[in-house]
DNA sequence: CTGAGTTTGTGCCGCAACTAAACAAACTGC
DNA sequence: GCAGTTTGTTTAGTTGCGGCACAAACTCAG
């Protein structure tokens, strides 16, 4: 099994080719109607019209018979496409500093249902683990729903392909825990069926994004956002996520933005983690971090409620320029053609674009690629929907297959 | 034209669809004998041979009936299958600061005639192009052999689509030249069929070794290579170049590796352009520049014959820290399974290999991401092979329709 | 030398995913 | 009310490829 014999799809296994595509584009939103899905897959209005009765009966989309207020085109109005809102589920749950979260989601990153956030997070995986699943197996015997699988969010690096999380610090967690392993025992522990995933907070941010939100249509989008403590990147790819050879691209936080800055744990100084997270800024404008909130919560509302202020604001412009020079060296190694920026990134962002987008285009090398886009992320709950894509993932590869 | 129609692959345009995956392999050298190609494709030994069959059939591959010493394993020796040398070939030319090559490349990487290569080039790029492309007429009507399509090397940055080369500015052409235009005219005008391409000489030094040499079967190869002057880098991902979103990715010259280092003309100091490449090595370990030999051969050979010198040592692990620094910062970002290193970079890592695997995992974040592998390139004319590969790529995507 | 075992190449059948083409349906506009 | 346009459906035909059976070419044991 030296990955000689890959994937020997024998025509069994195969099933109609074209329903995979035809999936992800209902799933995306792309595909509103059979007219559409035709050209999209490039294939026969036959092919199209069997590929859509296919989906239906398994279940996964709607296709609407009455013609509704068609638009105001000519010609017969085409059938709309929709996705199953009593179709299969996933489980997508998310653990974060501030605690963690269950949630429901269908086809289309639709949440249909959501656990209320809890609070505390423990040292121990197992135990956090265990319950965020059973918070999430509640909301599926209420629902009455199928589910096909199960995914995760954890605020560190996940390494492949052993599944383990070798940062995940600011969360009290063991470095190196085999986080995944843990979340498949936990959502078998719970009868829930499918496969189980783990991945990284931010690459699952720009996954959902990718999909659902500000990065539609983006070839190659860069996401940067920075949690409560730290910053972290994501790249993708044409559609799918890139995360290197064992998981662990885009570790964007030791980028050098400010060569006379603070000492890092990595050794460097002035890197792009300790410059620009919520703590930089709270620091660089001379507040005390208080206890009550998270760190995030606590930048962001300075941010908005007092930009007026002159400590406030030149702490917000110091740390955009920072951003931007981290941003710039990114844009000089991957070349993206959309960056979308989450947490206090995306408030900063939002605080001064301008000078955001001038930094960039500045210190980027040439042409077009100083100017590439650069976008707050639109979701919410973004890397709970991004936990969800991981588990929709093989139903879209093959749908056949998947819910076989 | 906005990307709805994609590429509608009605049936009588898609032939077998077997057929290039499977001229790759043997391009690649994977896929020795029918019997591995078999396993190799995942598909069954009838559709394997039927598959053999019309390659051999277009012209592109042997079969060798003859058995020939088989293997010393059980079982009806496989034939062979290679590549077929009086096959077609491609025009590959290179431009480079000591001057330019033509060459013609088969099928496998084969060189099948090279012009003898010239020392002088000009600001106008038309006037070399010219030249090399009709050096390489000339080989091309001596050899009798059919040409499918044309590939050159430039090293300069070439942003897509317009194809305009960015920075020439060691080969002092005007900056923005329309170069891939440039050449295709001259293809077209010297009477040569076939598609027209150019890349970046260090893209196509990546691509080249990853099919051929030093590189292959890496799933996320980084190479990082340095000319005369400046450093370039590239990635290939799962077999194909990335080279983003516009072919400005893995422009790497502008990484910050020595905070208190020399200014650069991006506005930075110490970045890897000028810390690294080879007129930096001179200057560090005081020798000057002479004006006979090029940067690159003086740098190499003073760090070849003078090793012992402490000055040139000296210099020679300052540079080698300075490029572990670096590629550890894009080991972080693209978490590559292997490097590759070419030019003066390549020799550095051959005078001393543990110290610079050393400073390349020291500041690697996490596991083995640290450890990757560093090798040097290996291929004669890389980016020769590589400016093929590139012309090659549409009969390795459809060989059908690309031969019709 | 012979026959059993093993691996590779090939001919034949049939499936199933698709295209092509013709037709039917549902709209708009004159 | 009819022509024009776009969409959905039916039918027939093509084809790439899996499955299978068999033949071919070797090794090895006795």
């Amino acid at each position: 099994m030296n990955g000689k014999a890959t994937t020997t799809r024998t025509k069994l296994e195969r099933g109609r080719s074209a329903l995979g595509p035809a999936l992800e584009l209902v799933h995306t939103g792309r595909a509103p109607t059979r007219a559409v899905l035709t050209s999209e897959l490039g294939v026969t209005r036959a092919t199209a019209g069997a590929v859509a009765a296919e989906l239906e009966a398994l279940g996964l989309i709607r296709v609407d018979s009455s013609p509704g207020a068609a638009a105001g085109s000519q010609g017969r109005p085409s059938h709309r496409l929709s996705v199953l809102e009593t179709g299969p589920v996933v489980l997508a749950a998310q653990v974060h500093a501030d605690g963690f979260r269950a949630a429901l989601v269908g086809l289309g990153g639709r949440i249909v249902a959501t656990s209320p956030g809890c609070v505390a997070v423990m040292a121990d995986p197992a135990q956090v683990l265990g319950e965020v699943v059973e918070a999430g197996a509640g909301l599926l015997r209420a629902s009455g729903l199928r589910c096909v699988g199960a995914g995760l969010a954890v605020p560190s690096a996940v390494a492949e392909p052993e599944g383990t999380a070798l940062n995940p610090l600011h969360i009290a967690w063991p470095a190196g825990s085999p986080v995944r392993d843990i979340f498949a025992a936990c959502v078998r522990r719970a009868g829930i069926t499918g496969p189980a995933f783990t991945g990284n907070d931010v690459n699952l941010t720009a996954l959902a994004e990718h999909r659902h939100g500000a990065g539609r249509g983006a070839q190659h989008l860069l996401c940067v956002a920075t949690g409560h403590r730290g910053v972290g990147g994501a790249l993708v790819l044409d559609g799918r996520l890139h995360s290197g050879s064992s998981g662990l691209a885009l570790e964007v936080g030791h980028l050098t933005v400010n060569p006379e800055g603070r000492p890092c744990h990595c050794g460097g100084r002035g890197c792009l983690d300790v410059e620009t997270d919520p703590l930089a800024f709270l620091t660089t404008a001379r507040r005390e971090p208080g206890p009550e909130e998270s760190l995030l919560k606590q930048a962001g509302n300075l941010l908005r409620a007092e930009y007026d202020d002159p400590a406030v604001r030149q702490a917000a412009e110091a740390l955009i320029d920072r951003l931007g020079l981290g941003l710039a060296g990114l844009v000089n190694i991957l070349n993206p053609d959309r960056i979308i920026l989450g947490g206090l990134h995306r408030d900063l962002l939002e605080a001064d674009p301008e000078r955001l987008r001038a930094v960039v285009a500045d210190r980027s090398l040439w042409g077009r690629s100083g100017s590439v886009p650069i976008l707050p992320c639109t979701l919410a709950h973004n890397s709970l929907v991004g936990a969800a894509e991981l588990a929709w993932q093989p139903v879209l590869d093959d749908p056949l297959a998947a819910l076989a």
